[in-house]
RNA sequence: GCCGGGGUAGCUCAGCUUGGUUAGAGCGUACGACUCAUAAUCGUAAGGUCGCGGGCUCGAAUCCCGCCUCCGGCACCA
C-alpha cells in the first residue's frame, strides 16, 4: 500500500487512429484497472487517468482519406475506446485527450519554461517536401528504393526486405500521391536531453520501486550517450508551437501527449474537488504510468527528463509498472496482417470478465512477453473460474438455500477444521492484497486459487449434507468465506464479484466494501440470501473452434 | 555484430541473489471417494539426466567458463 493517502494512476494513452485490441489491455489496461480498482477497496483516493493520442500525422492523413477533418476523426475513436474500454469494466475517472484545450495550453506553457531555462535550442534541417500534397514529409511518407539490396517501394527509415536503415534512399516518391517530393529546409526545436543524463541515472538509480530488469537496459541507453530530440513537426495537425516565428509548426506526438497525463489530473481534480489546487495534489500523491515495453525509452527518458527540465514543478513518477507484449497464439499481433482481436469483438462474444481473469492469470510483472492461447483461456476459465471459485460459491450458496431456506444459521462450537477455515480467510486476505500492492496480479490470483481450493476442501471435510451436528457452523463460515472471495475478486472479476454480491444480499455493491473487511465474518445469523444461481457459464469447445477459425480467416 | 533476458515434469511456470534433506506448484493424465455443487469437488499416483559440455566444491537447477537455441533492444518507431 501507498504511503500517500492518494494516488494518481495513469495508462498509457492509445492512438486515436484504430481500435483497441487484446494487445493493448494486457501490458497496459488491465493491470492499471486492477491496481486501481483495489486502492479503491482499501479507502485510498485512487484516480485512474487516460486519454486518446489525438495528434500527429498518420491521423491527418487518414482523416484526409475518409473525408473528415482531424478533430472529428479523433472524437470518434475516443468515443469508441473509451466504449471499449467501459465494456471491459477498465474504470478511467477521466479518459480525455491530448488536443483538449488544457493539454495544448500546458504543452505550450511547458515548452515555454523548457526554453527559459535553455534545454531548448532550434537548428534547420532539411527533409522531403511534397509540392503536390503541401506537406513535409516525415521518413515514413517517403518511399523508394533502398541503396542497399535495390529493393522497390521501401520507406526511407527501414528496408523490410534486408533491414537496414538507408541514408539516402534512392528514386523517392511521397507515399501519398506517388510523385517525387522536393528538399526543403525547416527550422526545427530541439530538446537537450543530453543535459540530463546525470541527474536521470541518479534519478533511476536512486528509485528502488522501479523494476530493475527495464532499469539497467534504461541506464545502458544513457550510458551509450543520449541524442536530443526534435520535437518539431510540420504539420496543421498538432499543438501550435507558441512562437510567431514558428508559425505552422506543430510539437512532435511525444512531446504533447505524456504531458496530457498531469494536464487531465489536473483537470479531474480541480473539477471534482473545487478549490483544490491540481499541482500540489498531482505532488503530494503517488504517481503511476502503467505502459508497455515498447515505450520505455518515452517514459523512464524524455517524460522525466521534461518534468526536471521545469524545475520539477511537477513531481516524478514514483513507478512506471512496465510489461512485456501479448502474443496471439503464439505470434505476434499485428494489425497490418490483420493478426489480432479487439477489444469489442471478444467482449461481445465472451463474458469480460473471462478476459480479465485470464489475462491477470497470465501477466507477470516483467517484461516478458504473454501468449494468448484460445486452449489455455477455455481450460483456465472452465477449470479454475468455474469448476474451482465458481464451484465453491454456488455449492455454499445453493446447500444454504436447499437446506436452510437460504437463512444463515448461527454458528456453533469452533472445531480445528472451522478454526483453521477462520485463519485462512484472513490470510487469504492479507496475502492477496500485499501481492496486488507489488502489481503482481498473476501471483495474486493464484493465491486467490489457493483460497478457493482450501474452501472446496473444508466443505467437503465438513460434509455438512451429513453431519447434521456440525453443519451449521460449516455453513456460517461457508457463507461468510463466499463474501471474502468476492470482495478479494472484485479487481479482477467486477461484473461477476457484483453477481455474488448481489446473491448474498447484503445491500449497496461490492464496489464500495472495504478490502480489509474481507478478512472478518460479517454475514450474522438469520441474514437471508438473495436468488442463488450458478455465476459462470462453461465454455465450450465449439466456441474456441469457432474463434480459431475466424482468427485464421481474416489473416 | 553488440547488449539484455530466457531454456526446469505433456503444458504454463516457481526455485537460482545468500550452493546442502527424496527439485516444487497449477493445469492435464490414471485410479479411487463423495454427491451439497454448472459431470463440478475431494483423495492418491504416475511423470523431470533442471538446454549441452567442462570447471570450482565434500556437495550445483543454484557459482565460473565455453557452446547451442529462443526472444527482445540497438533511439524519434508506435
Amino acid at each position: 500500500m501507498p504511503e500517500n493517502k492518494s494516488s494518481i494512476i495513469t495508462s498509457a494513452l492509445p492512438y486515436a487512429n484504430g481500435e483497441i485490441h487484446l494487445g493493448h489491455i494486457a501490458s497496459t489496461y488491465l493491470p492499471a484497472d486492477i491496481y486501481t480498482r483495489f486502492l479503491r477497496l482499501n479507502g485510498h483516493e485512487a484516480y485512474h487517468i487516460c486519454a486518446s493520442d489525438d495528434f500527429g500525422t498518420p491521423i491527418l492523413i487518414k482523416a484526409e482519406k475518409e473525408g473528415k477533418t482531424p478533430a472529428e476523426y479523433v472524437q470518434y475513436w475516443n468515443k469508441r475506446d473509451y466504449e471499449d474500454f467501459t465494456s471491459l469494466g477498465i474504470s478511467f475517472d477521466l479518459f480525455y485527450r491530448t488536443s483538449s484545450p488544457e493539454n495544448v495550453k500546458f504543452v505550450q506553457y511547458v515548452f515555454t519554461k523548457l526554453r527559459e531555462n535553455g534545454h531548448i535550442y532550434d537548428q534547420d534541417i532539411v527533409q522531403f517536401y511534397c509540392e503536390y500534397d503541401d506537406k513535409f514529409l516525415p521518413d515514413r511518407y517517403v518511399v523508394g528504393k533502398c541503396p542497399f539490396c535495390g529493393a522497390e517501394n521501401q520507406y526511407s527509415d527501414l528496408c523490410e526486405k534486408c533491414g537496414r536503415v538507408p541514408d539516402q534512399i534512392l528514386e523517392p516518391k511521397c507515399a501519398i500521391c506517388g510523385r517525387p517530393p522536393v528538399k526543403k529546409t525547416s527550422k526545427h526545436y530541439f530538446f537537450k536531453l543530453s543535459n540530463f543524463s546525470d541527474k536521470l541515472k541518479g534519478w533511476l538509480l536512486s528509485n528502488s520501486n522501479l523494476q530493475p530488469d527495464v532499469k539497467n537496459y534504461v541506464i545502458n541507453w544513457i550510458n551509450e550517450g543520449l541524442q536530443d530530440w526534435d520535437v518539431t513537426r510540420d504539420l496543421s495537425w498538432g499543438v501550435p508551437i507558441p512562437l510567431a516565428e514558428a508559425a505552422g509548426k506543430v510539437f512532435y506526438g511525444w512531446f504533447d501527449n505524456h504531458l496530457c497525463y498531469i494536464s487531465s489530473a489536473v483537470k479531474l481534480i480541480e473539477d471534482k474537488k473545487p478549490g483544490t489546487d491540481g499541482k500540489k495534489f498531482w505532488n503530494d500523491s503517488n504517481i503511476l504510468h502503467f505502459i508497455g515495453k515498447d515505450i520505455v525509452y518515452h517514459h523512464y527518458l524524455f517524460l522525466p527528463a521534461m518534468r526536471m527540465g521545469i524545475d520539477e514543478e511537477y513531481k516524478l513518477p514514483d513507478l512506471i509498472p512496465t510489461r512485456g507484449h501479448l502474443m496471439l497464439q503464439n505470434q505476434k499481433i499485428s494489425k497490418s496482417r490483420n493478426w489480432y482481436i479487439g477489444l469489442k469483438q471478444f467482449t461481445t462474444e465472451f463474458n469480460p470478465d473471462y478476459l480479465r481473469f485470464y489475462i491477470a492469470s497470465i501477466a507477470s510483472y516483467s517484461q516478458t512477453d504473454l501468449n494468448f492461447d484460445f486452449d489455455a483461456f477455455a481450460e483456465k476459465i472452465n477449470n479454475e473460474l468455474l469448476a474451482n471459485i465458481g464451484n465453491f460459491v454456488n455449492r455454499a450458496l445453493s446447500f444454504t438455500q436447499k437446506t436452510y431456506g437460504g437463512k444463515i444459521p448461527a454458528a456453533r462450537q469452533y472445531d480445528d477444521e472451522d478454526k483453521a477455515a477462520v485463519l485462512e480467510i484472513a490470510a487469504a486476505v492479507k496475502e492477496t492484497g500485499a501481492l496486488i500492492s507489488e502489481n503482481e496480479t498473476d501471483r495474486a490470483l493464484r493465491r486467490i486459487l489457493k483460497f478457493s481450493t482450501f474452501l472446496n476442501q473444508y466443505f467437503q471435510k465438513k460434509q455438512p449434507w451429513s453431519n447434521k451436528e456440525t453443519a451449521d457452523t460449516t455453513v456460517y463460515i461457508a457463507v461468510n468465506a463466499v463474501r471474502s472471495l468476492a470482495i478479494l475478486l472484485e479487481p479482477f472479476v467486477p461484473f461477476s464479484s457484483e453477481k455474488v454480491w448481489t446473491q448474498l444480499n447484503l445491500g449497496g455493491s461490492i464496489h464500495q466494501q472495504s478490502w480489509d473487511s474481507a478478512s472478518s465474518l460479517i454475514v450474522e445469523a438469520g441474514h437471508a440470501l438473495g436468488k442463488v444461481e450458478p455465476i459462470f457459464r462453461r465454455i465450450e469447445p465449439a466456441e474456441i473452434e469457432k474463434q480459431k477459425v475466424k482468427l485464421g480467416a481474416m489473416k
